[in-house]
DNA sequence: GTCTATAATTTGATAGAC
DNA sequence: GTCTATCAAATTATAGAC
């Protein structure tokens, strides 16, 4: 599942074989299978666990500010970017999301829809909803510039003046 | 090249093949070959004349104002998703950069690189650059949040902010 | 410019032994 | 849980005739 997830954030859903995985932990690909009867089912459940990860990881403080849970966002992307170079998970099978099957898609959904509802909820005010969705698309567009940039800077110009 | 332009705003590279290029024009796949040598020539040129075609449509007009250049840029995304709810090409590609052969990605790199360049010097003032990227990142990512919700609300509540 | 035919490889997936 | 072996299909690409 980490292989897979490091292939995915990469090149995306065509971005790795059940061959290449197999390869890379040292099995054969039936061992694989094994596992994950198909691959549409081990994204699905490799786009879970990262899932889960990420909503971990931007937990509310309690007592925080819109501004501090946009940061915690913010956060969550750009050490993401900066610790291997790669893309959200969710942005890549977002943006190729016509190619998927029904039980990958409706996890990608699943996802932003938690993050616009968790984001509102935690920015108030009268265009929370309209905010949240501001934050999720510039913070995901700022990763794909980082990635054709091959620069965290480019991430940090594109969200410089979110919160 | 108008079919494989729609297979990859809808699905990425992989989304294509040159056998279903072929028999959705009523031709076979060694004809489409002759056209172009590979595979990665053929979504270079299509990319190519995707972003001759985008910059048209985003021109600068006399006189304009910052917030009428970065409404061209938006209004050219927007109506790109509503007319037949496929994504912008370059977010696709950029989003599976990974897996692309460096003669695709010179020219991802390339497109990005003429909007914020343009975006910027139409822009003006201080922080220019950066609000070129944060337009940029704002427009691709909000296309990831159309295509998810497959609804453009959520690309203008996304971009409602911008300009 | 299109065709038939095919090569060479890769892919997702399965059967069954250990 | 891993293996060997294999299948059926798809893929990119090429050769050569019309």
């Amino acid at each position: 599942m980490n292989l897979a997830e490091d292939h995915i954030r990469d090149a995306g859903y065509a971005g790795f074989s059940f061959r290449d995985l197999a390869a890379e932990a040292g099995i054969k690909s039936a061992s694989v299978h094994h596992h994950f009867a198909t691959k549409s089912a081990m994204t699905a459940a490799v786009a879970k666990r990262y899932a889960d990860r990420f909503f971990l990881s931007v937990a509310p403080k309690p007592g925080e500010s819109a501004s501090e849970a946009i940061a915690a966002y913010r956060e969550a992307f750009r050490s993401s970017f900066s610790r291997d170079g790669r893309m959200c998970l969710f942005g890549v099978l977002g943006a190729e999301a016509g190619g998927l099957a029904p039980e990958v898609a409706s996890v990608i959904l699943a996802f932003f829809q938690r993050c616009i509802e968790d984001l509102s909820q935690r920015i108030g005010g009268t265009d929370a909803q309209a905010r949240a969705f501001q934050v999720m698309a510039t913070l995901e567009g700022g990763m794909i510039l980082a990635r054709i940039y091959k620069d965290v800077a480019a991430f940090d110009q594109a969200v410089a003046a979110l919160a």
